[in-house]
RNA sequence: CGGGGAGUGGCGCAGUUUGGUUUAGCGCGCAGCGUUCGGGACGCUGAGGUCGUGGGUUCGAAUCCCACCUCCCCGACCA
């Protein structure tokens, strides 16, 4: 490609509501453009970056026996209250009226679709294993865009869905996507993780997040560098720092109510009362199962609901609403304590070995201080239900864990029975009998991978693609284009590295040398070739990686296999 | 949805407090001409803006008032 004769609109400074470097770079570097909040225009040079994660996607998935296809965007309305999802996903499935007034979905995954195809298609077991995907554009509704095409409400995702007999080959099917999943990040050039994780709204029992290592990332993940747990910090266990706790040995202190007006957060407390988030016991109103259930947790800590969930052998968690806050503490939000509580009293362990507490009065604009455990109040239960901190040791190997922020790029579900049941997905097996498919899914962000990617590679020049994913892979720089000799020289190397199939970019602009390079640092094109003055009298081609920024000089006769051995590296 | 910030040529900004020398500026970018040409050159000339939208106040509004829209940030079931 002539630079000449595209569009590559490169910016010297970013708009201002890019906010973290892959956002800044994709605009600067002409990847994308914004048309509305979380909604973005792939300009060429983008979209040819996700052209290349979709084929190393595709590749692997094909590797793997999954035939691709492609579902409908648009969904009914009734297929979705077929699984019940019209109503779980809320307002973060965006809908639209046909213009008969039929409601439809814009789809944001596609358990119901692909579902609503194997009840259709498969009736035996004969026909399983089955998996599918598909690499297409998805809607949601986002909460709150940002961060560019991190969290975008219009996105481009492979989804693949496995159908099996039963569980064991879902198993076998799960490591397999598992691996496959570490090939294409691989592949990608991602420095990741793959952690435990929730499943969230997908359902199901068991998942594994795909993080990639990064600052600007989301979501907090856990790992020991030990034994290798992962998890992200929303479901991860830990084996409990013995220094955590432990004041048996001081004295408890009178009880004292004091008024604290308008102060409900921990912050706000410890700050109007001049102490620590620690001395403070939070005490959630949760519905357990629609039943309220009052969980104490110290100020600093949070609860792990998973846990919870699991501890308490519950169907439904839910924090309750504010009415029943009202009904069950008798106060407003913000003032809740457990003494005087008529519900039943869940500890977090940790909240059980603290003396002279703080908690709500269960009455506005009032806090007691000194509050003691069996002279107080009664607890229930005690449990480890708190959240990870970063003193607990991995579950494992009692290691110290290591906290990291990461961006989810990848999911993989083991879904169990979870639609083929509700949508009547079922097959005949062996022995004549119905049942309904084991299902797995599994999602990859295309957009992520390009984002993170260039949040883990990247310097104060820009963008430093892998070669696996770069629009191009080599860019040859005229340096002055009024020299006849050098556009001469140039348009050889264009055309005879073009004739090898390399993807190249000729720079061939009518523009300073100084713009063109920066530029060309800018777009991160992992080789350059530049055509200037020493490419006249010294008869030498030379190359320069941007990775690390060195320049190879080599004789004209030398380059293809040049760079040919270089693409290897 | 709650809190905060912002909307002025393509991008980055000034001007708004105190309404009137502003025919609304500046840098970058863009067009033309000339000089330049290995790390974002320089000179001259020029194009491009209903100052987010709609109302209002006023002799007069980018500037004051009201409403709405859009965008960004923080938070969003942790008391």
């Amino acid at each position: 490609m002539r630079m000449s004769k595209g569009l590559f609109p490169t910016l010297k400074e970013a708009p201002k509501e890019a906010k973290i470097v892959s956002h800044k770079l994709m605009i600067r570097a002409g990847l994308m453009r914004k048309l509305a909040s979380g909604i973005y225009t792939y300009l060429p040079l983008g979209y040819r970056v996700i052209r290349k994660i979709e084929n190393i996607i595709r590749e692997e998935m094909n590797k793997t026996g999954a035939q691709e296809v492609l579902l409908p965007t648009l969904s009914p309305q009734e297929l979705w209250e077929e699984s019940g999802r019209w109503e779980v996903y809320g307002p973060e499935l965006m809908r639209i009226k046909d213009r008969h007034n039929r409601l439809f979905g814009l789809g944001p995954t596609h358990e119901e679709v692909i579902t609503d195809l194997a009840r259709r298609e498969v009736k035996s077991y004969r026909q399983l294993p089955l998996t599918l995907y598909q690499i297409q554009t998805k809607f949601r509704d986002e909460i709150r865009p940002r961060f560019g095409m991190m969290r975008a409400r219009e996105f481009h995702m492979k989804d693949a869905y496995s159908f099996d007999r039963n569980e064991k080959d879902l198993e076998k099917n799960y490591k397999k996507m598992y691996q496959t999943y570490q090939n294409i990040f691989d592949r990608c050039g991602l420095k990741y993780k793959a952690v435990e994780a929730d499943t969230g709204p997908i359902g199901g029992d068991v998942s594994h997040e795909f993080m990639v290592l990064a600052k600007t990332g989301e979501d907090q993940i856990v790992y020991c560098k030990k034994c290798g747990y992962a998890a992200n910090v929303n479901r991860a266990e830990y084996h409990r720092s013995p220094v955590t706790g432990h004041q048996s040995s001081v004295k408890e202190k009178p009880l004292k109510k004091v008024k604290t007006p308008g102060m409900k957060s921990v912050e706000e407390v410890t700050g109007f009362l001049k102490c620590k988030p620690k001395d403070l016991v939070k005490t959630l109103i949760y519905k357990v199962d629609g039943k309220p259930i009052a969980i104490l947790i110290r100020g600093d800590h949070g609860v792990n609901e998973r846990r919870l969930e699991k501890l308490l052998k519950a169907k439904e968690i839910l924090l309750a609403d504010e009415k029943t806050i009202e009904k069950v503490t008798s106060a407003s939000l913000g003032f809740s304590g457990p003494v005087g509580l008529k519900i039943k009293i869940i500890a977090d362990s940790d909240v059980a070995s603290m003396k002279n507490m703080i908690s709500g009065a269960n009455e506005k604009d009032y806090h007691l201080i000194n509050i003691n455990i069996d002279r107080d109040f009664k607890v229930d239960r005690i449990l480890d239900i708190r959240s990870v901190i970063p003193e607990d040791l991995c579950p494992k190997c009692k290691t110290k864990l290591t906290f990291s922020r990461g961006i989810e790029v990848g999911h993989v579900f083991k879904l169990g029975t979870k639609y083929s049941q509700v949508l009547k997905a079922t097959f005949l097996d062996e022995k004549g009998k119905e049942k309904p498919m084991i299902m797995g899914c599994y999602g990859i962000g295309l957009d992520r991978i390009m984002a993170a990617s260039i949040e883990q590679n990247h310097d104060e020049n820009g963008i430093i693609w892998p070669l696996s994913i770069a629009p191009y892979q080599v860019l040859v720089l005229i340096v002055n284009n009024q020299d006849k000799r050098q556009i001469k020289i140039a348009e050889k190397v264009y055309n005879s590295l073009e004739k090898e199939g390399i993807e190249i970019l000729l720079d061939d602009r009518d523009l300073r040398a100084g713009a063109k390079f920066k530029d060309a640092d800018l777009m991160g094109i992992p080789l350059r070739i530049t055509i200037g003055n020493k490419a006249i009298k010294g008869n030498k081609i030379e190359i320069k990686i941007r990775k690390n920024n060195k320049v190879h000089e080599i004789d004209k006769k030398d380059l293809i296999p040049k760079i040919r051995s270089l693409r290897e590296m």
